[in-house]
DNA sequence: TTTAGCACTCGCGCGTCCTGAGTGCTAACG
DNA sequence: CGTTAGCACTCAGGACGCGCGAGTGCTAAA
């Protein structure tokens, strides 16, 4: 257990050093206002501190860095949430007004303004289809081998996909099927879409088309989602300001690492709801050792579907970030919500 | 004029530099199978070219390394466009084959094979829908106020827009409406849609439906395009692979201008058709002063549609990659235009 | 016209030195 | 006994100087 006085040099040393990048020394401590002991002293706790594992030094002769475990206890003991300004509450306001017009647009700009108002590089992973249902589908031919098979979810996003057409079906058959779809499926969660057409639809499409076998095999992968889980990310160049990156080899790996689509999805898939802090090793990639990402849910009745997130340096400023990370969460989920009052 | 020799020595010295990226002197120059004069010769030649703005010196000690112009005529003059081996058109081939079932998702990915094949940074600017027509348009009521718009082009390309419905329209309505449109429009250029609607579908509409001036004025809110112009790009980590970005100073400013959406879009704009190459003041960007952009367009019955690009140092393997780029541009040409075959 | 020879230039890497921030320890102080 | 002043010590990083070697330009010979 910490003293209270060492609690408060921790919050210090951390605090100056998300500030100024630089290993905070005991003199520095002392002249702020808030921790009123002379150097020595401090220099006492300090070393205690490091014994405890808290702080490291990076050379003997250098001031402290908190360690990770450090980090930890501030975000878990020592951290204020720092609330929205006026100003800040305000334009997410507007922005959300404005910007829900088409949803993949959208996200991309909640991506953006993160990234804005933080200046760490953001990222939104799209909702999980697998969550939402189904609320309308359609059919289009294209021409005689191909069409594009639409699906419509609760949530109002589309989804498309080019099949190809089995041989000899006509227009008309199309038709049928896309109303037989549309009339057994409607509602049913995306989860369920394939099984639910084997089970109920199958039959009935038989009855109306004759080359129902391949017919359905096709509409089998028309409703199977593929390409699940699209992150937007922005502001990585953001990441370059931070005197932790003045190295290129670090860039390139931070860099290679966002490239890497499948590892992003991985890292912002939703676990616990509400906002998560993982700080450096505790993401378990070496590439992001020294950066913190700060994850937050967002939600359609209570179902989690994805993902907002920033990352920073282990020496971001959580407190503003986490504030700002429970805001948009809640917002998110109320706009996604009010697509759904049916 | 270049004299014969010049021009070989020119040719050496570029193809040197682009493998080495250090600056060449003329003993090594001497030394290759195709130059067979002595270093002293090549001497001479080379200050010459200097005079002649053909080369530069970085420092009075150092080797040659070519200056804009000096690639400018490499390009134009002395190039020998590569051709794809068997094994890099197969695996196109074959990639083609496999991916091209969603648009979006197909071209991601023709930027990350591009990146690949290339090891450096890849663009694809999306088709520009505006020189497509419309093929198919859907309404699908997510509740009572609004409704997702649905339009499907020739090429294949869906596109949806969220709207909020005028107050009491009924879901016949709507169906009525559907069929309308699609009655008139199908077929129709996009860059036409909004006058059509105006001209032609309007006085049709009015009989059957009661609030009709609200209801067209909504359909032309969501039959104009917006979100035009989506560029995708893939591995802009690969430029940190090369000497000229090792300084981070160079990598921000590069990865600032990939963020600004709408110069990358001005960027790759299409002018003229085929392959295009801007060596770096070219661009009339600073950011990229030290790159070089090979563009070319991709069409659909000789109307262009969009441009895929690659950025490199100025110092790039221009042979090999215009080889590609044509290859590239016109086998997506094709591959959109078997979608129109109706 | 081409080439060999040679003096000259200059960026780069390397080791050295110096500075200053910051420490740990000890001893004195209240 | 906790706190503080004093002091010797450490060490990263910048400044400086030196030597190496790649490459040049010029001159004179082939």
């Amino acid at each position: 257990m910490l003293s209270e006085r060492q609690r408060l040099i921790l919050n210090a040393i951390v605090d100056d050093y998300i500030r100024s990048a630089e290993p905070v020394g005991s003199r520095s401590i002392s002249k702020r206002g808030d921790v009123a002991y002379s150097p020595a002293t401090i220099r006492n706790e300090m070393s205690d501190l490091e014994e405890l594992g808290y702080l490291e030094q990076p050379h003997t002769s250098a001031g402290r860095i908190p360690s990770h475990k450090g980090y930890r206890y501030y975000v878990d003991h020592l951290i204020r949430v720092k609330e929205l300004s006026k100003q800040e509450i305000d334009r997410l306001k507007l922005f959300f007004a404005e910007r829900m017009q088409q949803q993949e647009k959208a996200i991309r700009q909640v991506a953006m303004i993160l990234a804005e108002m933080t200046s760490y590089t953001s990222f939104v992973l799209e909702p999980e289809l697998i969550h939402t249902s189904l609320k309308h589908m359609q059919i289009i031919p294209l021409n005689e081998k191909q069409a594009v098979v639409i699906i419509v979810t609760n949530t109002g996003h589309v989804e498309n996909k080019l099949i190809t057409l089995p041989r000899d079906v006509s227009v008309s058959d199309i038709e049928k099927v896309v109303n037989i779809l549309n009339a057994k499926l409607a509602g049913v969660a995306m989860m369920h879409l394939n099984s639910k057409l084997y089970d109920e639809v199958g039959e009935e499409i038989r009855r109306y088309v004759s080359r129902y076998q391949e017919l359905i095999r096709m509409l089998d992968s028309a409703l199977t989602i593929e390409d699940e889980g699209r992150v937007f990310l922005s502001g990585a160049a953001n990441m370059m300001n931070q005197p932790e990156f003045r190295d290129v080899e670090k860039v390139k790996s931070l860099y290679s690492l966002l490239e890497e689509h499948d590892t992003l999805v991985k890292l912002l898939s939703p676990t616990e709801v509400g906002v998560q802090v993982r700080i450096g090793s505790e993401n378990n990639l070496m590439a992001i050792n020294n950066c913190s990402l700060i994850t937050a849910t967002y939600s359609i009745d209570g179902q989690t579907l994805g993902t907002i997130g920033i990352l920073g340096p282990t020496r971001m400023e959580y407190g503003k970030v986490i504030g700002l990370m429970q805001y948009l969460s809640k917002e998110m989920s109320n706009i996604l919500s009010s697509f759904e009052q049916d």
